[in-house]
DNA sequence: ATACTTCGTTGAACATTGCAACTATCTTAA
DNA sequence: TTAAGATAGTTGCAATGTTCAACGAAGTAT
């Protein structure tokens, strides 16, 4: 019967870069250090591990995420020595527009902060395994916007090509082609048009579309 | 503070065909019926998950698995009522040759049996979950396949290039082209020739090869 | 009007894949 | 000795998919 904590791995936009949401930690172990969020789970409390990484995210970041993914389990002895002899962690990715999430350190928290993926990969000071499981979390989501698996809960209701483009590219970090994106998206119907709707600025205006 | 498991989803060719292994229960819950093994974690006595799935295997099955990688965490209440009021389950997927793999019914074991994976995905008596966790273990293999992500493990440590493709072939349930089955292996180096080792048989040797 | 921007499409070069034929080299049987 | 049959290994080609670059379209700003 371990210690059985749920870890979130929060990645999102922060002009126009992947960033992940880190935690300064206010108690003891890593007291003072950034790590990812987290909680223990609560058998009393949590219906089951999506429900209990919601409730953690509450707690800790006041507000829920619209797009989880579990990544891994971690576990072993030694990860959490100073309040366990053995410790599970099991690891949630999200995906959100950080502009559009507003998060608040809440217990146990000290100070959120966004910070480039690739600088928390490297840093050395983060708590526990943490840097490790980033990589992991980055891995991941990049894999899936490459295969075009459009995270639902990330992508806004109504978008021109164009947006939904230079999204996948932010997360990608890397440019796309717009002939073959866009030829991708129609062999697998991944989008269809809303009939009328027009996105007008300071050029030719822009067909809206919306997820299938 | 949950009730915490391990399961093994052990996948292995079984006369040219997929198949899991499967354990018949020896005690409550679910006493008599199909299951995936597996088994609590010690935190007495594991050092890891890795390590403890190990073990599990060692007592129910035993012997160890070669290859191992971790699937998917699963939990809530009502997934084990009779022994807990809140049980989570690791779940790792193994890949063997079945012919090469001597196991035996160890502790809480009544009977192994392989079974065909469309089988066992369909069959509603199996206990718990586990029919979907099946389901899941054998996507994941075939993706990894069709990558040519091929475990190590699982490989024997010399082939000829018709042993790899058949191999593949039965690991996905469907035929592939010879040519370009031999332009991916080539265009990524994953296999290299022994010099000088051939397959001798009824018909013309074949070149032998080895991983990377 | 003219320049400029982004949208949306098109075409040609290039790469990848699937299919089938071909040759090579062994065993087996006539 | 020779022919038939099997599998190994290679090659050519057509169909398909991807990349790159250009194009006209449709709006705004000057």
């Amino acid at each position: 019967m371990p210690f059985t904590r749920l870890e979130l791995a929060v990645l999102g936009l922060v002009d126009g870069g992947l960033h992940v949401l880190l935690a300064r930690r206010a108690g003891e172990p890593y007291k003072g250090r950034w790590a990812l969020p987290g909680g223990v789970l609560r058998i009393d409390l949590d219906a089951s591990l999506e429900h209990a990484v919601q409730r953690v995210s509450r707690e800790r970041l006041g507000c829920e995420m619209p797009y989880l993914r579990q990544l891994c389990a971690v576990g072993g002895p030694g990860r959490d020595r100073a309040r366990a002899p053995w410790a599970l962690s099991i690891v949630y990715r999200a995906l959100v527009q950080a502009s559009q999430l507003d998060v608040s350190a809440g217990k146990r928290v000290e100070a959120l902060a966004w910070r480039p993926v690739e600088e928390a990969v490297a840093d050395k000071q983060l708590a526990f395994d943490h840097a490790s499981l980033i990589a992991q979390a980055v891995a991941a989501t990049r894999e899936e916007v490459r295969a075009l698996e459009l995270p639902a809960g990330f992508i806004p209701p109504a978008f021109t090509l164009g947006e939904l483009q230079a999204l996948c590219e932010q997360l990608l970090g890397e440019r796309l082609d717009k002939s073959s994106f866009r030829r991708k998206l129609a062999d697998r119907d991944l989008v269809e048009p809303v009939e009328g709707e027009m996105r007008t600025g300071a050029n030719r205006p822009a067909q809206v579309f919306r997820l299938r």
